[in-house]
DNA sequence: AGTTAAACGAGATTCAATCTCAATTAAATT
DNA sequence: AATTTAATTGAGATTGAATCTCGTTTAACT
């Protein structure tokens, strides 16, 4: 499962002439090992904490990389922050984010897929991506 | 109209004890002046070039504050600024920009807007905001 | 006019992200 | 297996939007 995942990973570095070095798999490995929304600087602390550690930069080029070859997928909850999760099984969906604890839960509506790509034909645009970010309070965070 | 609105920030900002400053003022005038979505360097600027001049610190600070009181919104086409527009009718909307040459269409959904209550609903989440982004190529953009 | 707390401006600071560049290393070539 | 070559790495510098600091100014109340 996961390895079958790091062997395609390794596949398009190849067939990218791009190196397989152990700080793109250490990466890589770390973003598959949870299902957490995470930033850049999570991911290099973990690695470090695992005494797998890459530099900063390196992080941020491997996601980059990741995100490029459609491994990850990034969100962007309006902290300031890119955040990444592994795309391993490629079940898109969106997001439904509590403003006071940051707990996220996913969810997926086709019924809203089929009218953005309805609105989009209206103004003649071509779809590439969409960002559909609910912020609320989650049950536990409602009264305050 | 516009000078309904003024007269609408002063009182908001009397009432709570805020001061009206020239500043303020002309930070208000200029962001209504205009439907463009601007950042608040495009703000800072627009004041300078007409002998409006605020300092930046204030430019951020004075967003903050319409946008805490309602008289603009804020959205976030990822690219590292926010963009404010004036809220003036305050017809809700969210937007459709394109990837290459950043231009924003407005549109709105009732119908989406109706399922994203009931998702948040379903996962027991009070809604308070939302984001809807879509990105695509323009008419003009399309064929590169 | 005098008082006072809020607001201002200039510049410092923060922080995520990107860039620079010398040293290292994966991998293709002998 | 050794050599060559170009990509990659890490440390630290840089960028840029946004925020903060703090001494000065000013709106607004008396
Ligand atoms: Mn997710
Ligand atoms: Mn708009
Ligand atoms: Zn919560
Ligand atoms: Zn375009």
């Amino acid at each position: 499962m996961a390895d079958k995942n790091l062997q395609k990973f390794k596949d398009v570095l190849r067939s990218e002439h791009l190196k397989v070095t152990p700080q793109r798999l250490a990466v890589f490995e770390e973003v598959c090992s949870t299902d957490d929304h995470r930033d850049a600087d999570d991911i290099y602390l973990s690695l470090k904490q695992r005494e797998k550690a890459v530099s900063r930069a390196t992080v941020y080029r491997t996601v980059d990389l990741l995100l490029k070859y459609n491994f990850v997928s990034r969100i962007d909850i309006e902290d300031g922050k890119w955040r990444y999760e592994h795309w391993l099984d490629c079940t898109r969906h969106d997001h439904l984010i509590c403003v006071r604890c940051g707990n996220i839960v996913e969810f997926s509506d086709k019924n809203i897929q089929i009218r953005e790509k309805r609105i989009a034909k209206s103004f003649d645009y071509t779809l590439v991506r969409h960002v559909l970010n609910l912020f609320g309070y989650c049950s536990d965070c409602r009264g305050k």
